[in-house]
DNA sequence: TATGAAACATACCATCCGGTATGTAAATCA
DNA sequence: TGATTTACATACCGGATGGTATGTTTCATA
C-alpha cells in the first residue's frame, strides 16, 4: 500500500519526465513543474532535496525500467525457445508488440534527452546513463555471441556493434517519430532490424 | 570577402551550436554565450534580434548544410556509377569516410537536440526541422525506389522506412557515441546499414 | 575630411530561477 | 492522549535571465 506521500512523489516524477521530454531539463523550472501539478514549492522540496536530486532519481528510475524490460522480454523468449537466434527474434517481436498499439508517437527516451544536455548534470547522474548503455550492450552482446557461435553470419559483423544497433534503433526512431509526429516509425525500424538479423544468420 | 561583422556573426553561431549540443538550448544563456565569446550583449543583440532568432538561424544553417552534404554525396556517387544500388552504397561509403577519421565522438545532431526541447521553440523553427526530415526522406526514398525496381529485395521492405533507417542511424549512433564517448560507433552502424542493403538487394 | 551606418560596449530593468525559512494540518505511534 | 513525524503551504531571497536604451568606436564612402 503506497501512502499519500509516495503517490505525490510518483506524480512529480511522472509529470517531470513528460515535461522534460518536451521542454528539456533546463526548460522545466521547478515553478512550472509544481504549477502544472497544482502543488507548491514546499511540497516539491519535501520530496526532493534539489532539482538535481529529481534529475538523478528520474534517470535512475528510467534506466532501471529499461533494464527490467529487456530482462523480462529475454526471460519470456527463453521460455519459448532454446535457440539463441529464435530468442533474439522473439525479443525483437516483443518490443514490436509494445510499440504496435501506439496511436501517438512515443514521447522519447529520457536518456537521449539527458545526453543532449549532458553538461547540466553532475557526474553521478551522467554515470547512470553510461552504466545503462554499457549494461544493455553487455547483455545483448552476450546473446548475439551465442547466435554467432551457432550460426556463422553471412557477412563480417561484430557482436557488440550489432548490439549497439539495437539500442541505437530506438534512439534514432524516437527522434524521427517525435519530429514527424508519426507513431509507427519505431515499429518499422524494429522490423528492419529483425529482417537484418534474419538475413545475417539464415543458412 | 566576409567583413568583420559577418565573421563575428559566424563565430556566435559556431560557438552557440557547440554549447547547445552540450548544454541544451535552454541551458545556454545569452550571458554565458557572450562570456565564452568575449563579447557583450550589445554585440549579440546587434547580430540577432532575440535568442529565438539565433535558434532559428542556427537550425536553418544546420539543416541546409545537411541537405547540401547529401546532395553533394549523391552527385559524386552518380558520377562514379549509373547503377542506383551502387550509387547508394557509394553514398553510404562517403558518409563512412566522413566519420572514419574522428578521434573524438561526433558532437551530435542539432536537429535531435532541438527535438528534445521542442516546446522551447516557435512554430517556424519547429517547421525547419520537419522540412529537413521530410526532404531527406523524400530524396532518399526516390533513390531506394529506383533500386527496388531494378533489384527485387530479398525480404518484404518498404522504401521510405528504409530511408528513415538511414537518417535514424545517425541520430541513434550520435546519442550512444556522445554518452559512451566512443568515436567509432557511427562508422560501425554505417557499415551495418551497408551490409543490410547488400543482403537485401544481392541476387 | 565630413557623414552616416555598421559594429560593437555599458548600464540598467522586470521577471524568473533554484533554494530556504518558517508555519501548519494530518497521520503515526508509544 | 500526547508527542513526533510526515506532508504539505506561504513568503521570501539573491542571483541569473532575456531584453532594452543609450552610448562609443570603427570604417567605408561621398
Amino acid at each position: 500500500m503506497a501512502g499519500k506521500g509516495e503517490d505525490t512523489r510518483k506524480r512529480i516524477l511522472d509529470t517531470a519526465q513528460a515535461m522534460i521530454l518536451d521542454h528539456g531539463y533546463a526548460g522545466v523550472s521547478v515553478d512550472k513543474l509544481i504549477k502544472s501539478l497544482g502543488l507548491t514549492k514546499g511540497a516539491f522540496f519535501h520530496h526532493f532535496k534539489s532539482k538535481r536530486d529529481l534529475a538523478r532519481t528520474l534517470i535512475q528510475r528510467y534506466s532501471d525500467e529499461g533494464v527490467q524490460l529487456f530482462r523480462d522480454s529475454l526471460a519470456r523468449a527463453q521460455k519459448l525457445s532454446d535457440d539463441p537466434l529464435q530468442q533474439f527474434l522473439l525479443v525483437i517481436g516483443l518490443y514490436e508488440e509494445l510499440f504496435e498499439g501506439l496511436t501517438e508517437p512515443f514521447p522519447g527516451c529520457l536518456l537521449a534527452s539527458y545526453v543532449y544536455e549532458m553538461q547540466q548534470f553532475d557526474e553521478e547522474t551522467r554515470d547512470i546513463i553510461n552504466v545503462e548503455f554499457y549494461l544493455s550492450r553487455k547483455e545483448l552482446t552476450s546473446l548475439i555471441e551465442q547466435i554467432m557461435e551457432k550460426y556463422p553470419p553471412n557477412a563480417e559483423v561484430n557482436a557488440s556493434s550489432l548490439a549497439d544497433g539495437f539500442m541505437s534503433l530506438f534512439e534514432g526512431a524516437f527522434v524521427l517519430s517525435k519530429s514527424l509526429k508519426e507513431a509507427d516509425i519505431t515499429v518499422q525500424q524494429l522490423r528492419h532490424y529483425k529482417t537484418y538479423v534474419e538475413l545475417l544468420f539464415r543458412q
